[in-house]
DNA sequence: ACGCAACTACGAATGATTTCGTATTTTAAG
DNA sequence: CTTAAAATACGAAATCATTCGTAGTTGCGT
């Protein structure tokens, strides 16, 4: 059950959702699991985060089986942006133009997202009127 | 002094960083005024933020005039870049052109930004070869 | 040289998040 | 129905970051 509306997940709490996203409504256990692929965790700890989690409403729980089954509460989209809205503004003060050229300065994209982001630009551009 | 080389700074110093990169060297009162511009903070919060960070080697410090005077010890960029890559990481799973798309779909940019933007596409479109 | 005002040092309280131990509940097997 | 294994609930310890109170220092003006 949830007491209020969306908070931004911490740091622990979006490691879960990423493993969320990604097996879809899971136990648990599985949870867990997917956890100690990474580093180890200990079951309860997971748990307990997960029950957090609910009470914040960033997953919801079905306890009609024999053990719960957890899921994220929004899709990966909605939580990202927001939690990169406000790194843009704690970190770059709301400079997008400069984060973007920090982070093409050093990753490689693939051609697909290249494309899709001089899409995205073009449609800018026609926002903007040239 | 500094205890070891440059881990990344947290929430509270980052705001530090932000001024100090701002408007210079400054002395820990001058840092604290600019805190106070934006919520009330006390002058030994702020000092004591400044001492931690210069143990961190985050800032350095001039102890020869009466008063220290403080500075960033890296550069905005370096610092950005380093945050930006956790945050790529954690949140993003490192997928760079996700992020973008993220970020263009809400933000409106400047031209100036649009077309450096352009710019380091096609420097990156040049070293992919097409 | 004295005293006050400003500054530095630093321990410790607070607050937030993460982790875990223990108690209780549930379910499936025998 | 009884029991054991697995699951849930939850208090509380541990950790990390932030905030502040107090004590001690420095140096300037008189």
């Amino acid at each position: 059950m949830s007491l209020y509306q969306h908070p931004l997940p911490t740091d622990g709490e979006l490691e879960i959702l990423q493993i969320l996203w990604e097996k879809g409504p899971v136990t648990v256990r599985q949870v867990n699991e997917e956890m100690n692929l990474l580093r180890p965790v200990g079951y309860t700890t997971t748990l307990k985060l997960l029950q957090i989690m609910d009470s914040k409403g960033l997953v919801s729980r079905n306890s009609t089986q024999k053990v719960h089954v957890y899921a994220a509460a929004l899709p990966p989209d909605q939580t990202r942006k927001a939690l990169l809205d406000r790194f843009l503004e704690t970190t770059f003060q709301g400079a997008a133009g400069e984060m973007v050229l920090q982070l093409l300065g050093g990753h490689r994209t693939t051609e697909d997202e290249l494309s899709r982001i001089r899409q995205m630009l073009e449609d800018q551009d026609n926002q903007n009127g040239q």
